[in-house]
DNA sequence: ATTATCTATAGATCTATAGATAATGC
DNA sequence: ATTATCTATAGATCTATAGATAATGC
């Protein structure tokens, strides 16, 4: 019907389809979206849509391997990030994230809706965890072995609760912009985590006697 | 049709559709939710269901005082528990939550989803956190003002931080219960947090000399 | 008289499939 | 030949309302 545009071909199609929705699963979460409303919005009929996603649940799919993949990089520090400059970092990526809060929202909200066991993004969820808290923890480790980490830290316990302070001041945070200032408050958590875990001296930590 | 039962009458009625409710939000949020199914297990029409609470949103409002009062009564610890007691308590608070995962799902879930401004929970969760904050803010104060919290403490943003470690703990122990033992891990970062800002020189706080 | 419940149904909406048509790539 | 897209539609499902009927409380 409509005069044919100079039409995305592709790969620049998908990655269309994808950006639409993804915004569409971080506002409304994988039940709350519809594929009528996402093909709408890039322009294609409800089938069309499904011609480049077989199905809702691969298209969820399909957009948290693109998110990764957006943000995959900030994470990957090799083993020279170490100790407490791995922490620092993951300040560093709070901080680049209250630049991001679409991105942020895609995970809460359906990171929240996978808790249960149907969902279609829970096994999704449950290794990006595991993922998440092995790299901290691994780097903690290094920490330890180049003496900046105390060697009696629980590597696994403090790579858990980092993760989780991560998680829980972005929720607050995308509930209440202006009140939370995840970036700061992650930064200050960091801090004292180091005060506590680390070795340096100089920056106040217990300096124990024995 | 059918026989009639011994019918629940009036208020015990409403409350098994509350229970009924409260385990689907949990599972599958608001949007995964269905009136008809939450109905049937009732042993309810679904109009049935609605003359009891006219809209889905009300029916989940509903729900969510109905936890609220539930485990209301644990979070009210008066003037007299304050300071690093206050934290202790919310440890204890976590360990008993390890025995109710239900209530703590619908939590997690329901408030992911609830990010979104449209979503039926989004000021019920806003002013949540805002209540929680203040009120661990203020125990905190008070522990400042008898000498168990160190003077300098930003008790505002050490409250955030204790309210996101709690949720960002449920959530992984929810995804992956064999693995994250949450009470554990919430009761060390509380230990260590009491370290950090307390007071008492024989748990090995920074004994400061000025 | 009020409360609780039902059947019936309106009016949307949802995902997914079938099958046709047009454009593109070789 | 393949890829991209469309229309049409099946078959579920969803929330909410209208209006009737039965049970309960006074």
């Amino acid at each position: 019907m409509a005069v044919r545009r100079s039409r995305p071909r592709g790969e620049a199609r998908k990655e269309l389809i994808l950006d639409v929705a993804l915004k569409s699963f971080a506002e409304n979460g994988f039940h709350g979206s519809s594929l009528a409303e996402i093909a709408d919005l890039c322009g294609l009929s409800q089938p069309g849509l499904l011609h480049h996603f077989p199905t809702k649940a691969a298209l969820l799919a399909a957009v948290l391997e693109y998110r990764d993949r957006l943000d995959g990089e900030r994470m990957e520090f090799g083993e020279e990030v170490r100790g407490p400059d791995a922490l620092r970092r993951l300040a560093l990526l709070v901080e680049h994230n209250t630049h991001v809060p679409g991105l942020v929202q895609l995970f809460t909200v359906v990171t929240g809706e996978a808790v249960t066991d149907e969902h279609p993004a829970h096994d999704w969820a449950v290794r990006r965890y595991r993922t998440l808290a092995e790299l901290v923890a691994r780097a903690l480790e290094l920490g330890v072995a180049d003496g900046t980490i105390r060697a009696d830290t629980d590597t696994r316990a403090v790579a858990r609760q980092v993760a989780a302070m991560m998680d829980g001041l972005q929720l607050q945070w995308l509930l209440d912009p202006e009140t939370v200032d995840m970036a700061a408050l992650f930064r200050s958590y960091i801090d004292d985590l180091i005060r506590t875990i680390g070795t340096s001296p100089d920056l106040g930590g217990a300096v124990s006697l024995d």
